[in-house]
RNA sequence: GCACCCGUAGCUCAGCUGGAUAGAGCGCUGCCCUCCGAAGGCAGAGGUCACACGUUCGAAUCGUGUCGGGUGCACCA
């Protein structure tokens, strides 16, 4: 593809729009507010009030730009003169089909279909749409899931998980380093009290015995369903028993200090909770690189403790070794960190610092992220200026918060079961499937598939149903769960996206079977430079989306994917269409479309089968 | 009490680096299958963007305050 033999060497396509071969140097909005820019440019005004996007008013143009109306407060001068003299500039580089000026100066634009087809058929050739060009690629690390020994996992782990993934695949495709750690809750006061409470059921067991020093039993004495009783139990028992919450944390105290017998036992819960968690994670498809918990910083806490009080960091408070990070001109309460409680034992705050310190001396990361429950802003707070203040990670780390707020139910209020208890992950996520086993039962689908693929449809609805519920919402705010409206096939869920993506793999197959095939782009009706434009829109999608980790922004554009395909589908006819040329053009647009919307789906951690 | 998050159509939510007539989906009304999957498309009704003041040529968007909801504020995680 290339720009119109007329419009080469022209003032503005200059040396900068050249393109080489297919490689695309940066996305259509870039390039145009780079071209309209030189326009302000040229008639003396700052180049980046060429900002330029796409149109809200599709009828008016393709793309708008508003910079007249604030460069003409700046410079003093009439907006509409000065999207005059724009326009003068910009009808010389023969790019455009239609300039024109509404209201007070805004500047419409519409491309010439040689541009916007050479432009599309470029990002089309590259592996990741353009999308890589302008990212420079860091090391990242990612925190997220964050289950617990012995707790199974529930409806807080959900959107952690379904986030937290989501940006790790966002941040692998646009070619960052990225290290998956799922940071397993397994060192603080509930060991304690799981060590104790099995000890009150089975007091003759080697670990309970100081003097025992191996080998213990191979086999864990408790299977993971008692042990997600035996917490329950323990807690309650530690509100009710001052003696028993006592021993527990006698019990954490000595277990972090290495005693023998507490680190096997602890060592079989750690291990039968993790097999546990792996089947909830690999039903949602998150994929961790590190399995570290708290327990793996052990090692650093000690001479972590020793640094920071011998460099002036931590100072003792009330009886507890604290880090100071109130700041002057804080706003709210700062507490301080807590690292070392009166009773000699370490708190997550410990464990998070010394996390970091860890992660530092592995793998010196670019940022480390952590998607965790919003409610935690403070702790995080707190961990990200102590660790500052202590230098325990480079200066230059970014260090980021992920928040994200509830889940509820229809009450307004968090997700409970009937009986006011937690729901479990595997149960929502059971009923999810369940519930699209419905949906797909009732669309008669049944009766073309075999119970096989049924199933697997049903669960990929499902499980699409949950992700792009969860993952459509604004990150911070709270949503109501909803089932029934999740997986529908009709309007903004998951179901539908898979469909619109399905529809097209049968039309590919058809067009296969039929020996028909794709070819050069062009452009014949609006529906398909419509197409066209939301297409060239995912770099700035994927921008948006990373900046402020809100893969929302990825289903906006997932779903106008599929509505201006939908439309295009409607009005344009494929298959059928007589012209050959085309219909190798559209069936090559169909198919860039087809990738394009796998690829998204992908990052938001949705499959797509290949017929429901 | 202090801090943070949220308040947009009947319902569920986008939009928030200020820009034209505030957008989706569900629900409601009406059209479109001799045509590649109608699980679709097109059109319509429905809004004092919580409220007030301020900045601005221009505010859902920025600032201040008020009201309403959620959350958090040292030895739990």
């Amino acid at each position: 593809m290339s720009f119109p033999d007329k419009i080469k060497g022209t003032s503005i396509q200059g040396k900068n729009f050249k393109r080489s071969g297919s490689f695309v140097t940066t996305s259509l909005l870039n390039q145009l507010s780079q071209i309209v820019g030189q326009a302000f440019s040229t008639i003396g005004i700052d180049a980046s009030f060429g900002r330029t996007s796409l149109s809200q008013r599709r009828e008016l143009g393709q793309f708008q730009c508003n910079g007249a109306l604030g460069a003409a407060k700046q410079v003093g001068r009439n907006p509409r003169e000065i999207a005059e003299q724009v326009i003068v500039e910009l009808e010389k580089s023969g790019l455009f089909s239609e300039l024109s000026i509404a209201g007070p100066g805004f500047i419409n634009i519409r491309l010439s279909d040689d541009f916007l087809l050479g432009h599309i058929s470029d990002l089309a050739e590259e592996a990741h749409f353009g999308c890589r060009s302008a990212h420079q690629s860091q090391k990242v690390i990612l925190d997220y899931g964050g289950p617990n020994v012995a707790k199974a996992m529930h409806v807080g782990h959900l959107r952690a998980t379904i986030i937290g993934e989501s940006l790790r695949r966002l941040r692998e495709f646009i070619g960052d380093e990225v290290i998956s750690d799922v940071h397993f809750g397994d060192w603080g006061l509930p060991m304690g009290l799981l060590i104790k409470e099995i000890e009150r059921a089975q007091p003759e067991l080697p670990y309970f015995n100081v003097d025992f020093t191996g080998p213990f039993p191979e086999m864990s004495p408790v299977t993971v369903e008692e042990l997600q009783e035996l917490y329950p139990a323990a807690s309650a028992r530690s509100k009710e028993d001052p003696a028993f919450l006592e021993e527990a944390r006698i019990a954490t105290f000595e277990l972090q200090k290495g005693r023998a017998g507490y680190r096997a036992l602890w060592q079989h819960m750690r291990d039968i909770s993790i097999a546990e968690t792996r089947t909830d994670f690999d039903l949602l498809g998150a994929q961790f690189t590190e399995w570290n918990g708290e327990a793996d910083t052990n090692d650093y806490i000690p001479r972590m403790m020793v640094r920071l009080k011998e460099e002036g960091y931590s100072e003792v408070s009330e009886g507890a070794v604290v880090v100071e990070v109130a700041e002057d001109g804080d706003k709210k309460k700062m507490p301080p960190l807590i690292l070392e409680k009166s009773d000699g034992a370490v708190m997550y705050g410990t464990t998070d610092l010394a996390t970091i310190e860890m992660r530092q001396d592995q793998h010196n990361p670019d940022t480390i992220l952590y998607v965790v429950d919003a409610r935690q802003s403070l702790h995080f707070e707190q961990v990200f200026r102590a660790a500052r203040k202590c230098h325990s990670i480079r200066p230059d780390c970014h260090l980021e918060h992920i928040g994200f707020g509830t889940v509820n139910g229809k009450d307004g209020k968090p997700l409970k079961t009937r009986d006011g208890g937690v729901v479990r992950l595997r149960s929502l996520i059971e009923d999810a499937i369940e519930e699209a086993r419905k949906t797909v039962t009732e669309s008669g689908m049944s009766e073309r598939f075999d119970t096989a693929e049924l199933g697997d449809i049903a669960t990929k609805v499902g499980i699409a149903a949950i992700k792009y519920a969860d993952l459509s919402n604004q990150r911070m705010s709270n949503y109501v769960f909803d089932l029934e409206r999740f997986t529908k096939f009709e309007g903004r869920t998951g179901p539908y996206q898979m469909y619109a993506a399905v529809r097209i793999k049968s039309m590919l197959r058809k067009a296969k079977e039929q020996g028909l095939n794709e070819g050069r782009l062009i452009a014949t009706h609006d529906t398909e430079r419509n197409l066209i434009l939301a297409l060239s829109s995912l770099p700035e999608a994927v921008k948006g989306a990373t900046e402020k980790n809100a893969p929302n922004i990825l289903c906006d554009h997932v779903y106008s994917l599929s509505q201006e395909f939908n439309a295009f589908y409607h009005e344009c006819q494929v298959l059928g269409e007589p012209d050959e040329a085309i219909r190798a053009s559209r069936l090559r647009l169909c198919a860039i479309t087809l990738r394009q919307m796998e690829q998204v789906l992908y990052i938001l951690g949705i499959d797509v089968p290949e017929r429901m």
